[in-house]
Parts: C-alpha cells; sequence; structure tokens
DNA sequence: TCTCGATGTTCCATTATTCGGAACTTAATT
DNA sequence: AATTAAGTTCCGAATAATGGAACATCGAGA
C-alpha cells in the first residue's frame, strides 16, 4: 500500500495475481507472504497485468499464448486485448501476434522529459561522468526495482545490459542496494519479504539475510558497491539520493568494466560519487523545498 | 462536452485502427463515418484520457486542476485517479501533484528496444547519417501523429526519449507528410477531416486543401520536404517507409538547420533518402515476408 | 473435397464494478 | 474562531465486465 506494491515491476510474480483473482478466494488475500498483495485495481488492474505480460515477453505472443499465461475464459480476455489495442497500448500485427504499443512512447517521452528529479541531477551526473570517465547512472526505487531514470556515457562504449527506463532488481545493484539503504528498517523488512532472489552471476546475494547485512553497512559507510553482482565484468560504485518528501529514493553509480575498475579504484571514487548526491540533494532542495 | 479531444494518438471521427487495416475485408463502409460515436473503451478509454491529461500537462497537475479539465464528479475522478497512482501510471507527490508514472518507462523501455522496425532500420539510419553528416529520423503513423522511433545524431550519444517517443504533428513534418502520401485516399481523406491546424511557423500548412496538394505531389516523386513548417529554421528531407501488412506506415528523414541545408542541397539527399528507405523495406520483408 | 481440430470472434444473461451525489474530513484563509 | 476551499469516503443506482457457449475461420490430413 505503500511505495512498495505494485507486483507489475517485479522480476517475476506479476503473473500469479492473475491466478489468485479467478478462482475463489476473493477480497480476503491480506498478508501473502509469497505471492506480493497485489491489490488488483478492478478492472486497470486487470488490464495493466496483460500489459504487463506482453511486455515482458521476449517476443511477441499469439492470443492463445495469452491465455494459456492467464487462464482466462477466451471471450473475456478477447475483450480485454481489444480494449488495449483500441487504446494503442498494444498492437495486433497482421500474425494475430500482440506487441507493446507505440503510444507508450508518447506517455514515457513526456513523463521522463518532465521529471523534475531528473532534470536537476542531469548537471550532475553529467559532471561525475567526466571527472570519472566511466558510465553514470541515475536510477529510483519503484515497488521492488530500480527504474534508471538517466545514464550519461563515455566516449567508449560499453556493451551493458543498462538503459534509460529499464527495471532492474534492486538487491543486485549498486544504485538498488544504495536505496534500500535510505529506507526505515520497518519498510525494508517488509520489501525484502517480497523479494525473490535470482542468481545473476556467482556474487548475487542469494538471500535476505547477507542482504541485509550488507546494506546495514551501506547505511552507515554512505556508499555502495555491485561487484559483478548483476552482471559478470561489470562493477560499480554508487551513492543514494532522496528527495526531501521521500517521492524519489534512488541514487547514483559509476559502472564499468572489471578489468579498468578496480575495487581500489572505486572506493577512492566514492567520495566524488557521494559529493555529486549531496549536489543533486542541495538542488532539490533549493527547488522544491519551499513548498512542501 | 468531449473530454477526448486531446492531440494525441486517436483520431475523433475515425479512427485508423485495425478493424479498417485488416485484411481483405475493407470497404465495409465505415460504420462511423457520420456517427461520431468515440467509442470509449469503456473503464479504460476514461483512465486513458487522465492519463493523456496529466502526461500532455506542462507542469504537474493538483487534483482541481484536474477536476476542472474533466468536469467529473469529484468522488469519481478521485477513485479513478487513486487507481492510476496504484499502478504506477501516475505518481502523486507530497503536495498533492499529479505527475506522469515512472512506470511508464519502464513499459516504454521494452517496447522500444524489442520494435522490430526499429531494429532493422537502425543500421541504415546510421549509414544515412554518416552520409549526410546530419541528424536522421525514423517515424510512423499512429492516429494523426507521427511518433518518432528513433534518431541519430552526429556525435552525440543518443539521449533516449529526447526526441524519441514524442509525437508530432502529420500535416508539418517530413516523415508526417511522406507517410500520409502512402495512405489510400479514402482513410486520407478521413483523417484529414479529423485534423486542427495549428501554424506552428509562417510556412505550416493552414488547410486540407493546400495540404492535399502537396501530398499528391508527394506521392508522384516519392520524397517530401519540411520547409521549416514545424520549427522556424529547420528544414528536412524525407521518404516514405512501410512494412508489408502496414502495421508501420511512416518514413525517414535527414534533418538539419536551414543555414546549413539549402532546398538544393536537400533535393539532392532525397535519393539517398529514399536508397535507405528501400532497403529499410527490403530488410522488413526478408525479415518478417515468409508467414504473412 | 470434406472433415476435423485448433484458433479466434461474437453474443447475452448474470454479476461485479463503476458512477455520482452528498456527507464528511482536513487544510488554508479571513 | 469562523469561513471557505480542497480533498476523501460512502452507498444505492447505473453501467460495464464477466464467462459460458454458440458462431466463424483457417489448415492440415483423410
Amino acid at each position: 500500500m505503500e511505495l512498495s506494491d505494485y507486483a507489475g515491476l517485479s522480476v517475476k510474480g506479476a503473473r500469479l495475481s492473475k491466478a489468485d483473482q479467478c478462482n475463489g478466494t476473493e477480497t480476503m488475500t491480506s498478508t501473502d507472504s509469497m505471492a506480493q498483495t497485489t491489490r488488483e485495481t478492478g478492472t486497470l488492474g486487470k488490464l495493466m497485468v496483460l500489459l504487463d505480460l506482453v511486455t515482458h515477453a521476449d517476443t511477441p505472443l499469439r492470443f492463445t499464448d495469452i491465455l494459456a499465461l492467464t487462464s482466462q475464459p477466451r471471450g473475456t480476455l478477447h475483450r480485454q486485448l481489444s480494449h488495449l489495442v483500441e487504446e494503442g497500448l498494444l498492437e495486433l500485427d497482421g500474425d494475430g501476434r500482440y506487441a507493446p504499443g507505440l503510444r507508450l512512447l508518447d506517455f514515457a517521452a513526456r513523463s521522463w522529459a518532465r521529471n523534475e528529479f531528473r532534470l536537476i541531477a542531469e548537471p550532475h551526473l553529467v559532471e561525475l561522468q567526466q571527472a570519472t570517465g566511466e558510465t553514470v547512472h541515475l536510477g529510483v526505487l519503484r515497488g521492488q526495482s530500480i527504474i534508471y531514470l538517466d545514464k550519461v556515457e563515455g566516449r567508449q562504449p560499453v556493451r551493458m545490459y543498462s538503459q534509460i527506463g529499464n527495471a532492474s532488481p534492486c538487491y543486485c545493484t549498486g544504485v538498488g542496494k544504495a536505496a534500500l539503504s535510505l529506507l526505515p528498517s520497518e519498510n525494508l523488512v517488509d520489501l525484502l519479504a517480497g523479494l525473490s532472489f535470482t542468481s545473476f552471476t556467482a556474487s548475487t546475494h542469494a538471500s535476505a539475510e547477507t542482504l541485509t547485512a550488507e546494506i546495514r553497512e551501506i547505511a552507515e559507510q554512505g556508499y555502495a558497491f555491485d561487484r559483478e553482482e548483476h552482471e559478470a565484468g561489470i562493477r560499480c560504485v554508487a551513492a543514494p539520493v532522496w528527495s526531501e518528501d521521500r517521492t524519489f529514493i534512488g541514487g547514483i553509480s559509476v559502472t564499468g568494466p572489471a578489468y579498468r575498475l578496480s575495487m581500489e579504484l572505486l572506493r577512492q571514487w566514492a567520495v566524488p560519487v557521494q559529493l555529486a548526491a549531496a549536489r543533486i540533494m542541495e538542488g532539490m532542495r533549493i527547488r522544491l523545498g519551499p513548498r512542501r
């Protein structure tokens, strides 16, 4: 119900919720451990589950594929998909395959262009990029995921699994762990309880225990590392950033290939990263402080 | 009062949607030719109007602002906004102001990353950029708008959402007019009938008549110009591109400042632009041809 | 060609959700 | 403190979504 609830951004598990609301038990699913309490927002919630399904699929899905994934009555599913297509949120090609709709791009372009947090942070990200020569990210916590709001690359393009708008897990990214270190322990416990840990590399945290320990450490020292936890060969150092009203809880990071970024070098960069973070927060305070 | 009049993607009188463009069985004599029944897709349609309102606003809106814009009952509006917020499509800050939700970014990032048209076109856009040294765009027609799918700039890395994803009018952009030149005259008439012409510059088309004339010309010669019609001092030359099943009707363009791009130079570039367009379509044919 | 099965679409009574007026809280202003 | 504006919650009535089944459509194999 707080800032932790929509399952849409979680890596796995959005599909389960659909199955839940299909059969008997309704309205009484209070605190569920495995499936995060997906509070279906009526009609919209059901449609969003579908939109999630299609946008998360690796390839355009046929009607029957979606039918199998949702186990809904055919007629119902057909109407729901039709509505999504008619609104431009999905597109149906000549082969009867559903793909994400381009209208989503228009929404996102506006969402991004006007985002105050990003606008304020941008110059500081550029500065940090120039100081280090490596790629700089800005991300915020939404649900269990980090959504990357911005990315400033150097000249040498390094192939990385990161892109503006992409949602990444919070438990294996520098920005994610930095963000988690900002949460009150109560909220943190809740969030961790809903996580399912996927081991992307050998270094990825596999349990809430080890993660909690590291987060405590991060909270003390004020910066976080990603020791090739999300992608092999990629390291980063991150610092937490937040807005005063806690609408944005996230972080910034400097990321690069392990062969170039020794842990020692990353440790040296912790201070400039923290400084940039401090400047961003100062910028937010000036810009947004008065009226809160 | 019509609250679906957003300058977004839906056409008022006639929606150029799947129903129309589907296989063989056209000529069903558009059932909604005179009946302006804005077929709102039930609950979803109403919510999308709200989402449009908020994302199109220049600044975050307060509850009362939205209330005034929609003239809905307060209770109803409040519940609708709550649902959108709960799903992460909108965000409500500490001041009670509604802004676009970051979840939209996640959707869009996936929508973009997997878009086949864009993936196929990309290398040809890069090539065209290198040949001309100017900025190259790829856009497709959705409703009355051109949505930019890709942008290749000179030296600077692509700022993902700076232009990509933006919806622009079809009647005053090179890509837009090139796209319109592909439409069957019946569809074109329907679409033009729903347009309202905003004069961005002195050169912007102000009526369907002059626009229709130019589109006819474009259809003959196979390329289009933007003579500072959308933005003063900016010119472009564009060529139409389409996918075989007409799912994508759009174009590519080379854009730049008028002082550097004489009309004569643009005319010379028409051929390379058309060539790039042809290669993209060939790529689509190879990639998607078989199974249609 | 015909039939069969798989896939996709439409229909309609039932059911659940949304609607919207009004009462009820806050928060800001005089 | 009194008053107005702003936002939230409630509940019967209106409306939209549901889901089962009938209706199309298409491909492949007999």
